[in-house]
DNA sequence: TAATTATAGCGAATCGTTTCAATAAAACAA
DNA sequence: TTGTTTTATTGAAACGATTCGCTATAATTA
C-alpha cells in the first residue's frame, strides 16, 4: 500500500481507483455491486475490494445521496419524550429500524406547535425519507395535519387517526380495550365503579368511553354519573397526575361510595392511586384501580397496577413496516393507499384489582 | 411567477437564477448572506429573496454538505432507552440541541456491545459532526473507548468518566451525593442503616459507597458489613428490580432489625420498597428509604421516594454545549482538551424518610 | 484627465458519487 | 471468413450548492 491521501480529506473512490489500477466508475460499480458488476470477473473485484479495505475507504455518504436522493433517515418527531408511553413506541421502531439499517432523527415538540412545525421543517429541509409522528396525546388538528401532507413524504401517525385523512395510522383498539378493563373489574363483582375519563379533547377518551359504554349495555350495568368524571382539556402532561388526584379527591368528598375505579390511563391512575392513599382506603382490599397503557412505571408500583396494556413494541414494529413500505413505494414511483392499522389491547391483571370482598 | 419546475424534482438554485435574472452564485451568495453579500445592493438582494420564496425554493442539504462538510447533525448513542435516567437527560440534550439547530440521531444500544458498534459505524458513515454517549449503566470497557476515538470526532460521554480519556465527559458528582443523602437519615435519627449498593463493576458504584464512607467516618457513624449488600453484575437493566428485591428480602430474613435502607438508586429503591411492603414493613413510619437519580416515577410513587436528583437536564445542556465547543473548534481547526464536567447532585426530600419514632 | 478603488455580478471549478453511453476485446455463430 | 453477442472497462455527464478569481462598471482620489 502507498501512502495514505497526505492531508486531512478522507479516502475518496478516486484514491481507490488509482490505487488499484482501474476507473472510478469500475471500484463504483463493484463497491456496490451494481447490476453491471455482472460482467466483472472476480479477479478485478477482488482487487478492488482489498485495496478498498486497505485504504479504509468510506464512501461519502453526502456526495451518494446527493445522487441517489435517498439517505436511510427517517424522521420521528414525537410529543413529550419524558413520557413513558413515547418511550416505549420508541424502543419498538427503533428495534425494526435497525433491521432495515435505517437511522432515526428524534425531535421531540415539548406539546408546542411552533416547535412541531420548527421540526417539521427541519426534517423536510434534510429530506428524511419517511416521517413517523408520535401523537398519542395533544391535539393534533387539521392544520398539522395540512402541514405533514404538504411534504408529501411517507408519513404514518401513531396514537392518533386522523380522520378522513391520506396519511397512515396505527392506533390501538382503545375501545376494546376499555371494554375489557370494565369486563374484568365486573367478573371481580364490582357494580359501583368510578370512572375518571380523559380529556374531551383527546379522540381517546371518547373511544374508551365508547368501550365502557358498550359493556355497561351488554351486561345491564348501571353507569352512575356521579360516579364519572372528566379531566381537564388541558396541555401540560406531567400535570395529568396531580389532575387526577384532585379529581378524585373531590369524588372521595362526595360520599358517593365506589368499590372500584377505572381511570383514563396509567398516569390518571397514579393521582387517584395517591388521593386514596390520602384518603386512608386500602388498594385493592377497599377499592380496586384500573388504567390503561401499561407504561414503565406501572409495574414498579406497589401495589403494581392492574391494567390494560397497549401493545407499544408492536406499534411501533407496525409504523415502521408500513413506512418502509410507503418508502420503497414511492421510490419506484408507485402510489399507495393510506394504511390504518388498529392492534388490540391487552389486559394486564396485577395487584391493584381483586374481587369484592 | 413562471411555472414551478414542471416534473417531480425540487426547485434548485438555478432555477432561482434564471427565475430572478441573476446568476447561481449571486444567488448563493444572497441567500446565505456570505461575506461577498456585503457588495450586492439590496434590491437584488430583495428581488432574489422573493423569488426564492416564491418558487418555494430550499437548498438540497446534500449538495450543501457535500461541499461544506458539514450537516448539523450530532448522533447521540444511548444504552437503554426504556431506562427513565436516559430519557431525562436526552430531553436535556434535545432542548440544547434545538437551539443550536442541530438534529440528534438517535441510537439505541440495548446493553449490546454488538449493537453499540454497529450505530458508530454507522453514525460515522453518516459524517455526524459529533457525538454524545449516553453510559450510565453498562460497562463501557477500554475497547469501546479505542473505537471512540478512532472516529476522531468531538465526542462527550455522559454518566461516567473514563479515566485518563481525551474523550470529555459530564458526570454527576455520585460521592457527594451519597454523602448527603446519607447525612439526611443520619439527621432523622437513624443509625441502623442497610444499605444495598450497585453492582460492583460499575464506577458509580464505587463513588456512591466513597461519599456512605466519608460521611460514616466524618459523623463516627457504625456501617454494620450485615446490613450491606450488593447488587449482582448483571447486564439487565430491568431485572435491577426483581434483584433488589430479592436482595432486600433475604436481608429481612437476617433478622438484622433496621430502620432505613439506602438504595443504589431509584430502580433499587423500588424494588426494596416492594420487599418491605411484603414483609408488611410500613415506609417511611417503620422504615425509610431514600434513593438515587430522580427518574420519572419516583415522584410518582405512594408514598413518594425521597431521593438524590441528578441534574438531568443539566447534563444534557453541559454534554451538548461542551460538544459544540468541540465541533467549532475542530472546524476552525483548533484542537482543544477534553473537559470533564462534574455537576453536583441535590437531595431532595418526599415521603419515603421520616425521622425516627 | 488619468489612475485608483469600491461596487456588482458572473463563469467555471469543485465536492465525491453514480450511471449512461461508448468502446474494445474476446467468444461465438453462420 | 464475416458478423453478432457477450464480457470488461471507461470517460464524461450529471446531482446541487459554494467559492475563487475575474471582469466591468461606477465612484473616488490625485
Amino acid at each position: 500500500m502507498k501512502k495514505q491521501k497526505s492531508r486531512k480529506g478522507a479516502v475518496t473512490i478516486r484514491d481507490v481507483a488509482r490505487e488499484s489500477g482501474f476507473a472510478a466508475s469500475t471500484v463504483s460499480i463493484v463497491l456496490n455491486n451494481a447490476p453491471l458488476s455482472r460482467y466483472i470477473p472476480p479477479a478485478t473485484k477482488a482487487r478492488i475490494q482489498k485495496t478498498a479495505k486497505g485504504l479504509g475507504y468510506h464512501p461519502n455518504i453526502f456526495a451518494k445521496s446527493l445522487r441517489s436522493k435517498r439517505n436511510h433517515t427517517v424522521g420521528v418527531i414525537l410529543f413529550d419524550i419524558t413520557d413513558p408511553y413515547c418511550t416505549l413506541i420508541l424502543r419498538g421502531i427503533e428495534k425494526s429500524l435497525y433491521q432495515e439499517s435505517y437511522l432515526p432523527i428524534l425531535a421531540d415538540a415539548h406539546n408546542e406547535r411552533a416547535r412541531f412545525e420548527r421540526y417539521l421543517e427541519m426534517m423536510l429541509e434534510r429530506r428524511v425519507e419517511g416521517l413517523l409522528v408520535l401523537a398519542n396525546w395533544l391535539y393534533l388538528d387539521i392544520n398539522v395535519l395540512a402541514d405533514l401532507e404538504r411534504g408529501k413524504i411517507p408519513t404514518v401517525i401513531i396514537g392518533r387517526e386522523l380522520e378522513s385523512s391520506a396519511t397512515s395510522s396505527v392506533t390501538v383498539d382503545d375501545e376494546g380495550g376499555a371494554y375489557s378493563a370494565l369486563a374484568h373489574l365486573y367478573s371481580l363483582g364490582h357494580r359501583k365503579i368510578a370512572f375518571v375519563r380523559g380529556p374531551k379533547a383527546l379522540s381517546s377518551s371518547k373511544a374508551r368511553w365508547r368501550g365502557v359504554q358498550r359493556f355497561a349495555r351488554d351486561s345491564r350495568l348501571d353507569l352512575d354519573p356521579k360516579l364519572i368524571v372528566d379531566l381537564p382539556d388541558q396541555i401540560n402532561l406531567n400535570a395529568g397526575v396531580d389532575d387526577a388526584f384532585r379529581i378524585t379527591e373531590e369524588l372521595l368528598k362526595q360520599k358517593k361510595s365506589f368499590t372500584a375505579l377505572m381511570a383514563y390511563d396509567d398516569m390518571t391512575a397514579f393521582g387517584a392511586l395517591r388521593a386514596l392513599a390520602k384518603a386512608g382506603i386500602k388498594v385493592p382490599q377497599e377499592c380496586s384501580i384500573i388504567g390503561f397503557d401499561d407504561v414503565n412505571p406501572s409495574h414498579l408500583m406497589v401495589p403494581a397496577l392492574t391494567t390494560v396494556r397497549q401493545p407499544m413494541d408492536a406499534m411501533g414494529a407496525s409504523a415502521v413496516s408500513i413506512l418502509i413500505d410507503g418508502i420503497t413505494s414511492a421510490a419506484e414511483n408507485r402510489t399507495v393507499a393510506a394504511i390504518h392499522r388498529k392492534l388490540p389491547a391487552e389486559l394486564v391483571i396485577r395487584e391493584t384489582t381483586q374481587s369484592i370482598s
